[in-house]
DNA sequence: GCGGGTCTCTACCACTCGGTAGACGGGGCG
DNA sequence: CGCCCCGTCTACCGAGTGGTAGAGACCCGC
Protein backbone atom coordinates (compact mmCIF):
# COMPACT_ATOMS: atom_id res chain seq x y z
CA UNK A 1 0.00 0.00 0.00
CA UNK A 2 2.48 2.53 1.03
CA UNK A 3 3.78 3.49 -2.74
CA UNK A 4 6.47 5.79 -1.06
CA UNK A 5 8.41 2.57 0.52
CA UNK A 6 8.97 1.22 -2.89
CA UNK A 7 12.16 3.91 -3.25
CA UNK A 8 13.61 2.14 -0.38
CA UNK A 9 17.65 3.00 0.27
CA UNK A 10 17.99 -0.04 1.73
CA UNK A 11 15.94 -0.34 5.16
CA UNK A 12 18.90 -1.80 7.13
CA UNK A 13 20.59 1.42 6.25
CA UNK A 14 17.84 4.31 6.94
CA UNK A 15 17.50 2.53 10.37
CA UNK A 16 21.13 3.11 11.06
CA UNK A 17 20.81 6.27 9.89
CA UNK A 18 18.28 7.34 12.65
CA UNK A 19 19.83 5.65 14.78
CA UNK A 20 22.67 7.60 14.26
CA UNK A 21 20.92 10.83 15.12
CA UNK A 22 18.83 9.94 17.79
CA UNK A 23 21.74 8.40 19.63
CA UNK A 24 23.74 10.97 19.21
CA UNK A 25 20.99 13.38 20.14
CA UNK A 26 19.29 11.28 23.07
CA UNK A 27 21.95 8.96 24.12
CA UNK A 28 21.72 5.10 23.76
CA UNK A 29 18.96 4.61 26.71
CA UNK A 30 17.32 8.50 25.83
CA UNK A 31 16.39 7.19 22.56
CA UNK A 32 13.83 4.17 22.19
CA UNK A 33 13.33 1.43 19.56
CA UNK A 34 9.87 3.08 19.15
CA UNK A 35 11.15 6.48 18.59
CA UNK A 36 13.67 5.16 15.94
CA UNK A 37 11.55 2.79 13.98
CA UNK A 38 8.78 6.08 13.67
CA UNK A 39 11.48 7.96 12.40
CA UNK A 40 12.02 5.46 9.79
CA UNK A 41 8.28 4.81 9.13
CA UNK A 42 8.08 0.96 10.13
CA UNK A 43 7.01 -0.47 13.34
CA UNK A 44 9.32 -1.61 16.42
CA UNK A 45 9.14 -5.25 15.48
CA UNK A 46 10.06 -4.66 12.32
CA UNK A 47 13.21 -2.92 12.93
CA UNK A 48 14.03 -5.87 15.41
CA UNK A 49 13.81 -7.71 12.56
CA UNK A 50 17.01 -6.12 11.20
CA UNK A 51 18.71 -5.16 14.23
CA UNK A 52 17.78 -8.25 16.59
CA UNK A 53 18.82 -6.11 19.99
CA UNK A 54 18.87 -2.85 20.98
CA UNK A 55 22.78 -3.44 21.55
CA UNK A 56 23.33 -5.24 18.11
CA UNK A 57 22.06 -1.61 16.23
CA UNK A 58 24.40 0.23 18.04
CA UNK A 59 27.07 -1.67 17.64
CA UNK A 60 25.87 -1.20 13.59
CA UNK A 61 25.95 2.76 14.28
CA UNK A 62 29.57 2.41 15.51
CA UNK A 63 30.68 0.21 12.94
CA UNK A 64 29.12 2.14 10.28
CA UNK A 65 30.69 5.37 11.98
CA UNK A 66 33.89 3.54 12.36
CA UNK A 67 34.44 2.31 8.67
CA UNK A 68 33.44 5.83 7.75
CA UNK A 69 36.24 6.72 9.55
CA UNK A 70 38.19 4.06 7.81
CA UNK A 71 38.05 5.66 4.92
CA UNK A 72 39.67 9.14 5.98
CA UNK A 73 42.56 6.95 7.76
CA UNK A 74 44.38 6.37 4.22
CA UNK A 75 44.13 9.81 2.97
CA UNK A 76 45.86 11.28 6.51
CA UNK A 77 48.20 8.23 6.10
CA UNK A 78 49.00 9.51 2.73
CA UNK A 79 49.11 12.83 3.84
CA UNK A 80 51.44 11.86 6.64
CA UNK A 81 53.92 10.13 4.23
CA UNK A 82 54.24 12.78 1.74
CA UNK A 83 55.57 15.96 2.52
CA UNK A 84 56.19 18.10 5.28
CA UNK A 85 54.19 20.69 5.40
CA UNK A 86 51.18 18.07 4.97
CA UNK A 87 49.57 19.30 8.80
CA UNK A 88 46.55 21.44 7.22
CA UNK A 89 46.03 18.03 5.01
CA UNK A 90 45.42 15.51 7.78
CA UNK A 91 43.47 18.38 9.74
CA UNK A 92 41.13 18.96 7.03
CA UNK A 93 40.49 15.41 6.47
CA UNK A 94 39.49 15.10 10.19
CA UNK A 95 37.66 17.78 9.90
CA UNK A 96 35.87 17.00 7.07
CA UNK A 97 34.60 14.03 8.49
CA UNK A 98 33.35 15.44 11.43
CA UNK A 99 31.78 18.30 9.44
CA UNK A 100 30.06 15.69 7.40
CA UNK A 101 27.69 14.93 10.42
CA UNK A 102 28.50 16.38 13.53
CA UNK A 103 26.61 13.51 15.06
CA UNK A 104 29.80 11.71 14.65
CA UNK A 105 31.28 13.54 17.38
CA UNK A 106 28.39 13.49 20.06
CA UNK A 107 27.72 10.06 18.99
CA UNK A 108 31.62 9.52 20.30
CA UNK A 109 32.06 11.30 23.25
CA UNK A 110 28.63 9.48 24.44
CA UNK A 111 30.20 6.16 23.90
CA UNK A 112 33.70 7.99 25.87
CA UNK A 113 31.22 8.91 28.73
CA UNK A 114 28.92 5.80 28.91
CA UNK A 115 30.79 2.92 27.64
CA UNK A 116 34.38 3.61 27.66
CA UNK A 117 35.29 -0.16 28.63
CA UNK A 118 33.92 -1.31 25.04
CA UNK A 119 34.42 1.85 23.14
CA UNK A 120 38.63 1.62 24.11
CA UNK A 121 39.06 -1.50 22.14
CA UNK A 122 37.16 -0.35 18.73
CA UNK A 123 39.61 2.87 19.16
CA UNK A 124 42.53 1.30 19.35
CA UNK A 125 42.22 -0.75 16.23
CA UNK A 126 41.13 2.43 14.77
CA UNK A 127 42.67 5.61 15.80
CA UNK A 128 45.97 3.89 17.29
CA UNK A 129 47.45 3.46 13.88
CA UNK A 130 46.80 6.69 12.72
CA UNK A 131 48.18 8.11 16.07
CA UNK A 132 51.25 6.41 15.95
CA UNK A 133 52.01 7.82 12.69
CA UNK A 134 50.97 10.76 13.67
CA UNK A 135 53.45 10.71 16.87
CA UNK A 136 55.93 9.61 14.47
CA UNK A 137 56.00 12.70 12.46
CA UNK A 138 55.99 14.58 15.39
CA UNK A 139 58.84 13.26 17.07
CA UNK A 140 61.03 13.66 13.30
CA UNK A 141 59.27 17.47 13.26
CA UNK A 142 61.30 17.52 16.57
CA UNK A 143 64.50 16.30 15.55
CA UNK A 144 64.65 18.68 12.80
CA UNK A 145 63.68 21.55 14.61
CA UNK A 146 60.19 22.22 12.84
CA UNK A 147 58.05 21.16 16.24
CA UNK A 148 58.17 22.70 19.59
CA UNK A 149 60.87 20.45 21.55
CA UNK A 150 58.23 20.00 24.69
CA UNK A 151 55.40 18.55 23.20
CA UNK A 152 54.54 14.98 24.30
CA UNK A 153 53.55 13.35 21.07
CA UNK A 154 50.95 11.49 22.62
CA UNK A 155 49.40 13.47 25.40
CA UNK A 156 49.27 15.90 22.21
CA UNK A 157 47.55 13.43 20.18
CA UNK A 158 44.87 13.02 22.97
CA UNK A 159 44.73 17.27 23.60
CA UNK A 160 43.65 17.58 19.90
CA UNK A 161 41.20 14.66 19.70
CA UNK A 162 39.48 16.07 22.75
CA UNK A 163 39.52 19.59 20.62
CA UNK A 164 37.70 18.05 17.63
CA UNK A 165 35.22 15.71 19.81
CA UNK A 166 34.16 18.35 22.66
CA UNK A 167 34.35 21.31 19.41
CA UNK A 168 31.49 19.11 17.35
CA UNK A 169 29.34 17.65 19.77
CA UNK A 170 28.95 20.65 21.69
CA UNK A 171 29.08 23.02 18.31
CA UNK A 172 26.09 25.39 18.34
CA UNK A 173 25.27 25.06 22.36
CA UNK A 174 28.73 26.42 23.59
CA UNK A 175 29.23 28.84 21.02
CA UNK A 176 26.41 30.84 22.14
CA UNK A 177 28.29 31.63 25.20
CA UNK A 178 30.83 33.69 24.29
CA UNK A 179 30.73 34.67 20.24
CA UNK A 180 27.76 36.52 21.72
CA UNK A 181 27.05 38.80 18.65
CA UNK A 182 27.53 36.69 15.65
CA UNK A 183 25.62 34.53 13.39
CA UNK A 184 25.45 30.73 13.45
CA UNK A 185 27.73 30.08 10.81
CA UNK A 186 29.79 32.82 11.24
CA UNK A 187 30.57 31.18 14.38
CA UNK A 188 30.76 28.11 13.91
CA UNK A 189 33.48 28.93 11.52
CA UNK A 190 35.45 31.37 13.84
CA UNK A 191 35.32 28.54 16.05
CA UNK A 192 36.61 26.20 13.32
CA UNK A 193 39.50 27.96 12.45
CA UNK A 194 40.13 28.51 15.93
CA UNK A 195 40.35 25.38 16.32
CA UNK A 196 42.97 24.96 13.48
CA UNK A 197 44.83 27.54 15.24
CA UNK A 198 45.19 26.25 18.05
CA UNK A 199 46.24 22.76 17.57
CA UNK A 200 48.68 24.36 14.62
CA UNK A 201 50.54 26.94 17.31
CA UNK A 202 50.67 24.33 20.22
CA UNK A 203 52.59 22.50 18.27
CA UNK A 204 55.06 24.15 15.19
CA UNK A 205 57.89 26.73 16.04
CA UNK A 206 56.87 30.63 15.12
CA UNK A 207 59.81 29.76 12.54
CA UNK A 208 58.81 27.08 10.88
CA UNK A 209 54.67 28.43 10.58
CA UNK A 210 55.46 31.40 9.46
CA UNK A 211 57.85 31.60 7.50
CA UNK A 212 58.62 28.36 5.10
CA UNK A 213 61.43 29.59 3.61
CA UNK A 214 63.65 31.17 6.04
CA UNK A 215 65.52 28.28 7.79
CA UNK A 216 66.35 30.31 11.24
CA UNK A 217 66.34 28.43 14.04
CA UNK A 218 64.54 30.70 16.63
CA UNK A 219 64.62 28.72 20.45
CA UNK A 220 67.11 26.14 20.13
CA UNK A 221 66.92 24.86 24.21
CA UNK A 222 68.61 21.32 22.84
CA UNK B 1 17.69 1.14 64.16
CA UNK B 2 19.91 2.00 62.12
CA UNK B 3 23.06 3.64 63.93
CA UNK B 4 25.41 4.83 61.35
CA UNK B 5 22.33 6.78 60.21
CA UNK B 6 22.59 8.80 63.30
CA UNK B 7 26.13 10.26 61.58
CA UNK B 8 24.50 11.88 58.99
CA UNK B 9 26.11 14.63 57.06
CA UNK B 10 22.46 16.13 56.33
CA UNK B 11 21.03 13.45 54.25
CA UNK B 12 19.77 15.75 50.96
CA UNK B 13 23.52 16.99 50.69
CA UNK B 14 24.02 12.82 50.60
CA UNK B 15 21.39 12.64 48.00
CA UNK B 16 23.47 15.57 45.75
CA UNK B 17 26.65 13.74 46.19
CA UNK B 18 25.00 10.24 45.07
CA UNK B 19 22.99 12.24 42.39
CA UNK B 20 26.05 14.04 41.07
CA UNK B 21 28.20 10.58 40.91
CA UNK B 22 25.34 8.96 38.99
CA UNK B 23 24.18 10.92 36.78
CA UNK B 24 27.70 12.15 35.74
CA UNK B 25 28.86 8.42 35.49
CA UNK B 26 25.10 7.16 33.58
CA UNK B 27 23.49 10.56 32.57
CA UNK B 28 20.10 12.04 33.78
CA UNK B 29 18.41 9.07 32.42
CA UNK B 30 20.64 6.30 32.47
CA UNK B 31 20.60 6.95 36.53
CA UNK B 32 17.54 5.61 38.19
CA UNK B 33 16.24 7.18 41.26
CA UNK B 34 16.29 3.93 43.07
CA UNK B 35 19.64 3.50 42.36
CA UNK B 36 20.16 7.29 43.86
CA UNK B 37 18.30 6.40 46.61
CA UNK B 38 20.03 3.22 47.40
CA UNK B 39 23.61 4.47 47.09
CA UNK B 40 22.62 6.76 49.57
CA UNK B 41 20.77 4.16 51.65
CA UNK B 42 17.26 4.94 51.94
CA UNK B 43 14.18 4.34 49.69
CA UNK B 44 13.22 6.07 46.72
CA UNK B 45 9.90 7.83 48.50
CA UNK B 46 12.18 8.86 50.95
CA UNK B 47 14.51 10.49 47.99
CA UNK B 48 11.27 12.06 47.12
CA UNK B 49 10.56 13.65 50.02
CA UNK B 50 13.51 15.70 50.06
CA UNK B 51 13.55 16.57 46.10
CA UNK B 52 10.04 16.43 44.57
CA UNK B 53 11.07 15.22 41.77
CA UNK B 54 13.61 13.63 39.64
CA UNK B 55 13.93 17.09 37.52
CA UNK B 56 14.10 19.12 40.89
CA UNK B 57 16.77 16.54 41.88
CA UNK B 58 19.07 17.23 38.61
CA UNK B 59 18.56 20.98 39.26
CA UNK B 60 20.03 20.48 42.55
CA UNK B 61 23.06 19.28 41.84
CA UNK B 62 23.66 21.45 38.95
CA UNK B 63 23.08 24.65 41.58
CA UNK B 64 25.41 23.01 44.03
CA UNK B 65 28.41 22.49 40.91
CA UNK B 66 28.04 25.92 39.71
CA UNK B 67 27.74 27.46 43.07
CA UNK B 68 31.48 25.94 43.97
CA UNK B 69 32.10 26.86 40.98
CA UNK B 70 31.16 30.45 41.95
CA UNK B 71 33.63 29.50 44.68
CA UNK B 72 36.47 29.70 42.54
CA UNK B 73 35.58 32.88 39.71
CA UNK B 74 36.69 35.65 42.62
CA UNK B 75 40.27 33.62 42.55
CA UNK B 76 40.12 33.92 38.68
CA UNK B 77 38.94 37.51 38.71
CA UNK B 78 41.62 38.46 41.29
CA UNK B 79 44.41 36.55 38.91
CA UNK B 80 43.78 38.07 36.63
CA UNK B 81 43.32 41.68 37.25
CA UNK B 82 46.81 41.21 39.72
CA UNK B 83 49.34 41.10 37.44
CA UNK B 84 51.21 40.09 33.80
CA UNK B 85 51.97 36.46 34.27
CA UNK B 86 48.51 35.21 35.74
CA UNK B 87 47.64 33.15 33.05
CA UNK B 88 49.40 29.87 34.79
CA UNK B 89 47.39 31.32 38.50
CA UNK B 90 44.49 31.20 36.47
CA UNK B 91 44.41 27.51 34.83
CA UNK B 92 45.92 26.58 38.48
CA UNK B 93 42.53 27.21 40.06
CA UNK B 94 40.57 25.84 36.97
CA UNK B 95 42.52 22.59 36.92
CA UNK B 96 41.51 22.30 40.82
CA UNK B 97 37.87 23.04 40.33
CA UNK B 98 38.06 19.92 38.08
CA UNK B 99 40.13 17.70 39.44
CA UNK B 100 38.85 18.27 42.60
CA UNK B 101 36.03 15.99 41.25
CA UNK B 102 35.69 14.61 38.36
CA UNK B 103 32.36 14.23 37.99
CA UNK B 104 31.91 18.03 37.28
CA UNK B 105 33.43 17.72 34.10
CA UNK B 106 31.26 15.05 33.52
CA UNK B 107 28.35 16.26 34.09
CA UNK B 108 28.83 19.36 32.58
CA UNK B 109 29.39 17.73 29.68
CA UNK B 110 26.50 15.54 29.50
CA UNK B 111 24.06 18.48 30.49
CA UNK B 112 25.98 20.01 27.24
CA UNK B 113 24.83 17.33 25.29
CA UNK B 114 21.82 16.56 26.49
CA UNK B 115 20.28 19.51 27.18
CA UNK B 116 21.88 22.56 25.73
CA UNK B 117 19.02 24.91 26.18
CA UNK B 118 18.47 24.64 29.90
CA UNK B 119 21.97 24.57 30.50
CA UNK B 120 23.25 27.87 28.21
CA UNK B 121 21.35 30.25 30.32
CA UNK B 122 23.13 29.48 33.50
CA UNK B 123 26.46 29.13 31.80
CA UNK B 124 25.93 32.53 30.52
CA UNK B 125 25.46 33.92 34.30
CA UNK B 126 28.07 31.70 35.83
CA UNK B 127 31.45 31.82 33.30
CA UNK B 128 29.88 34.26 30.67
CA UNK B 129 31.82 37.17 32.99
CA UNK B 130 34.66 34.99 33.91
CA UNK B 131 35.06 34.98 30.25
CA UNK B 132 34.90 38.30 29.09
CA UNK B 133 37.57 39.12 31.34
CA UNK B 134 39.89 36.51 30.58
CA UNK B 135 38.94 37.99 26.69
CA UNK B 136 40.04 41.77 27.78
CA UNK B 137 43.13 39.93 29.13
CA UNK B 138 43.86 38.48 26.05
CA UNK B 139 43.50 41.35 24.00
CA UNK B 140 45.61 43.56 26.40
CA UNK B 141 48.29 41.27 25.44
CA UNK B 142 48.20 41.53 22.41
CA UNK B 143 47.60 44.91 21.94
CA UNK B 144 51.27 44.73 24.73
CA UNK B 145 52.90 42.02 21.84
CA UNK B 146 52.89 40.00 24.52
CA UNK B 147 50.16 37.92 22.95
CA UNK B 148 49.84 36.14 19.54
CA UNK B 149 48.18 38.56 17.36
CA UNK B 150 46.06 35.93 15.51
CA UNK B 151 44.16 34.40 18.34
CA UNK B 152 40.31 35.05 18.17
CA UNK B 153 39.83 35.57 22.09
CA UNK B 154 36.20 34.41 22.19
CA UNK B 155 36.68 31.34 20.15
CA UNK B 156 40.04 30.72 22.22
CA UNK B 157 38.31 30.42 25.68
CA UNK B 158 35.92 28.18 23.69
CA UNK B 159 38.51 26.00 22.83
CA UNK B 160 40.61 25.94 26.37
CA UNK B 161 37.06 24.99 27.76
CA UNK B 162 36.50 22.11 25.34
CA UNK B 163 39.75 21.32 26.33
CA UNK B 164 39.32 20.66 29.31
CA UNK B 165 35.77 19.37 29.38
CA UNK B 166 36.71 16.66 27.39
CA UNK B 167 40.04 16.15 29.04
CA UNK B 168 38.37 15.67 32.07
CA UNK B 169 35.75 14.02 30.36
CA UNK B 170 37.33 11.18 29.03
CA UNK B 171 39.93 11.15 31.44
CA UNK B 172 41.03 7.54 32.17
CA UNK B 173 38.78 6.13 29.13
CA UNK B 174 40.93 7.53 26.35
CA UNK B 175 44.00 8.28 27.81
CA UNK B 176 44.84 4.19 27.20
CA UNK B 177 44.16 5.19 23.70
CA UNK B 178 47.69 6.42 22.97
CA UNK B 179 49.93 6.63 26.19
CA UNK B 180 49.81 2.58 25.85
CA UNK B 181 52.60 2.11 28.73
CA UNK B 182 52.42 4.24 31.58
CA UNK B 183 50.51 4.41 34.40
CA UNK B 184 47.07 5.50 35.25
CA UNK B 185 48.04 8.69 37.68
CA UNK B 186 51.29 9.64 35.76
CA UNK B 187 49.46 9.51 32.27
CA UNK B 188 46.80 11.59 34.16
CA UNK B 189 49.86 14.01 34.29
CA UNK B 190 51.03 14.21 31.72
CA UNK B 191 47.92 14.88 29.42
CA UNK B 192 47.41 17.72 32.69
CA UNK B 193 50.94 19.10 31.37
CA UNK B 194 50.43 18.93 27.70
CA UNK B 195 46.74 20.88 28.41
CA UNK B 196 48.18 22.97 30.23
CA UNK B 197 50.92 23.11 27.45
CA UNK B 198 48.57 23.64 24.91
CA UNK B 199 46.47 26.08 25.72
CA UNK B 200 49.57 28.08 26.68
CA UNK B 201 51.62 27.58 23.49
CA UNK B 202 48.84 28.49 21.84
CA UNK B 203 48.17 31.84 23.36
CA UNK B 204 51.31 33.70 23.73
CA UNK B 205 54.30 34.59 22.05
CA UNK B 206 57.27 32.84 22.17
CA UNK B 207 59.25 35.49 22.78
CA UNK B 208 56.79 36.14 25.63
CA UNK B 209 57.07 32.46 27.31
CA UNK B 210 60.12 31.16 26.72
CA UNK B 211 63.02 33.73 27.77
CA UNK B 212 62.36 36.52 30.67
CA UNK B 213 66.18 36.46 30.48
CA UNK B 214 68.12 35.62 27.56
CA UNK B 215 69.42 32.46 27.66
CA UNK B 216 68.45 30.91 30.79
CA UNK B 217 66.44 27.22 30.82
CA UNK B 218 63.07 27.12 30.06
CA UNK B 219 60.47 29.07 32.31
CA UNK B 220 57.92 26.41 31.66
CA UNK B 221 59.62 23.39 33.72
CA UNK B 222 56.83 23.15 36.30
C1' DG C 1 -2.04 -22.95 -7.98
C1' DC C 2 1.19 -23.66 -4.34
C1' DG C 3 4.88 -23.74 -0.79
C1' DG C 4 8.44 -21.05 1.26
C1' DG C 5 11.02 -16.85 2.12
C1' DT C 6 11.03 -12.18 3.28
C1' DC C 7 9.17 -8.55 5.61
C1' DT C 8 5.74 -6.05 8.22
C1' DC C 9 2.22 -5.88 11.19
C1' DT C 10 -0.99 -6.15 15.80
C1' DA C 11 -1.12 -7.81 20.28
C1' DC C 12 1.09 -9.02 24.03
C1' DC C 13 4.78 -9.97 27.72
C1' DA C 14 7.60 -8.91 31.95
C1' DC C 15 9.97 -5.30 33.66
C1' DT C 16 11.45 -0.71 35.05
C1' DC C 17 10.49 3.97 35.26
C1' DG C 18 8.97 8.40 38.01
C1' DG C 19 5.61 9.51 41.16
C1' DT C 20 1.70 8.91 44.82
C1' DA C 21 -1.11 7.20 48.93
C1' DG C 22 -1.08 6.23 53.16
C1' DA C 23 0.54 3.80 57.24
C1' DC C 24 4.15 3.60 60.83
C1' DG C 25 7.30 5.44 64.24
C1' DG C 26 9.59 8.72 66.91
C1' DG C 27 10.50 13.16 69.09
C1' DG C 28 8.99 17.63 70.96
C1' DC C 29 5.42 20.14 73.24
C1' DG C 30 1.08 21.38 75.42
C1' DC D 1 -1.52 11.71 77.89
C1' DG D 2 -2.89 13.72 73.07
C1' DC D 3 -1.32 16.14 69.27
C1' DC D 4 1.41 17.24 65.46
C1' DC D 5 5.06 17.26 62.40
C1' DC D 6 8.92 15.03 60.34
C1' DG D 7 10.94 11.43 57.96
C1' DT D 8 10.80 6.86 56.31
C1' DC D 9 8.60 3.09 54.82
C1' DT D 10 5.55 -0.59 51.89
C1' DA D 11 2.39 -0.95 48.32
C1' DC D 12 0.72 0.64 44.40
C1' DC D 13 -0.17 3.32 39.92
C1' DG D 14 0.07 4.40 34.82
C1' DA D 15 3.26 4.87 31.35
C1' DG D 16 6.95 3.43 28.69
C1' DT D 17 10.75 0.11 27.91
C1' DG D 18 13.06 -3.90 25.12
C1' DG D 19 11.64 -8.01 23.25
C1' DT D 20 8.38 -12.04 21.52
C1' DA D 21 4.47 -14.64 19.23
C1' DG D 22 2.19 -15.26 15.53
C1' DA D 23 -0.73 -13.87 11.77
C1' DG D 24 -0.87 -11.88 7.31
C1' DA D 25 0.89 -9.84 2.84
C1' DC D 26 3.89 -9.98 -0.88
C1' DC D 27 6.97 -12.18 -4.28
C1' DC D 28 9.38 -15.80 -6.58
C1' DG D 29 10.46 -20.49 -8.34
C1' DC D 30 8.14 -24.62 -9.02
Amino acid sequence: MPSDRSNRPDISQRILEAATRLFARHGFVGASLRDIAKAVGIRKPSLLYHFPSKDELRRGVLDQMLAHWNDVVPKILRAATAGPEQFDAIGAEILRFFRDDPDRGRLLLRELLDRPDELAPLLALRVQPWAKIVCDYIRKGQEHGRIQPDVDPEAYVIQVINLVLCGFATHGSIRSLVAGGSDDVEAGERLLTEMMRVAKASLFLPSAIAVPTRGATGTDAN
